[in-house]
DNA sequence: TAAAGTAATGTTATAATGTAACGGTCCGAG
DNA sequence: CTCGGACCGTTACATTATAACATTACTTTA
């Protein structure tokens, strides 16, 4: 097992300028529809500004509420349309053991969803670490298995909450 | 990365004993309940059986429909708490990324719900393997995190379906 | 630029999944 | 045998997600 340079995102500082964060996020988003001729339109913009409203994972239907203020006829296909939308680009994760969504920081290079989720603040860190990925993929060759994907949500205590 | 002796269940040949399966796991969630004092009562030894009438997850509404047949008052609430205790004593897995569930035929050892998905014909087989632990407890150990709990579920094609 | 085609969203309804709360019943300990 | 806690019945409701069809917005091409 040789060990590579990868992609080790931390837990963010519990202050932080947040508003950074989204605004990257956008940025990124931007530029990636563009490249592969998708259409972020102002909905699924709003949509990602929601997921991005923190480092927790964000629910359907909060994303919902906030977005009926602003948009008199959202109903829950607008919303999960938009997070469909999201996911297929990359963009927004689904946390499978909390029915969330967290947004994604490097859509160009992880799709594979490992997560460290703390149980006390509920802040989500995602790793996209070819180790695990590599022994997962190890392990599964031995049965003759093919992965097509992985599903990895760790739970705990973060460094900040013990 | 040493490699050490492991549970590797594997994928269930298409033909097998069923019966047996069921009664092997019924047999070992009646030791296991008396070991630790619980109570396998009759409506949660159904619930059991019908968890593992197929090596694929089982949704609870599934669960209750079959119940239901026999048992008249069976409602939601019947079901999730069966379903909640053989969980806590470890004679069921749930697959977050199916919102199903699976028996687990190796209670004693193995909590940790390390599973591979057939997207073909559905079935799951369950590896506990002490590398995948290791080096996610080693990744999370390096940023600070205390892993409680893992949620592993690879989603591709068995040797049979491919 | 107008028409036509496709993508996106609006809208209504409903399906699927899961839980709260309270009351009754059963079972084992004393 | 009776008391207390565990188990289950029952009703109601909360949460999560999708189907289906109508309408609007955008893009392409003649």
């Amino acid at each position: 097992m040789t060990s590579r340079p990868q992609v080790l995102r931390e837990f963010k500082r519990r202050r932080h300028r947040h508003n950074q964060c989204v605004a990257d996020a956008v940025a990124v988003a931007e530029s990636r529809c563009t490249k592969l001729g998708y259409r972020l339109t102002s909905l699924r913009r709003r949509v990602l500004e929601f997921v991005w409203a923190s480092h927790e994972p964000v629910k359907a239907y909060d994303v919902l509420s906030r977005l009926q203020v602003e948009r008199e006829g959202a109903a829950p296909p607008t919303v999960y349309r938009a997070l469909e939308f999201l996911q297929e680009v990359g963009l927004v994760h689904r946390i499978e053991s909390l029915n969330a969504f967290v947004g994604c920081g490097n859509p160009e290079r992880s799709h594979l969803g490992q997560f460290l989720i703390c149980r006390t603040c509920g802040t989500v860190a995602e790793i996209d670490d070819t180790d695990i990925t590599a022994v997962i993929a190890g392990k599964a060759d031995a049965m003759g298995f093919a992965v097509d994907r992985e599903t990895i949500e760790i739970e705990g205590l973060c460094a900040h909450c013990r």
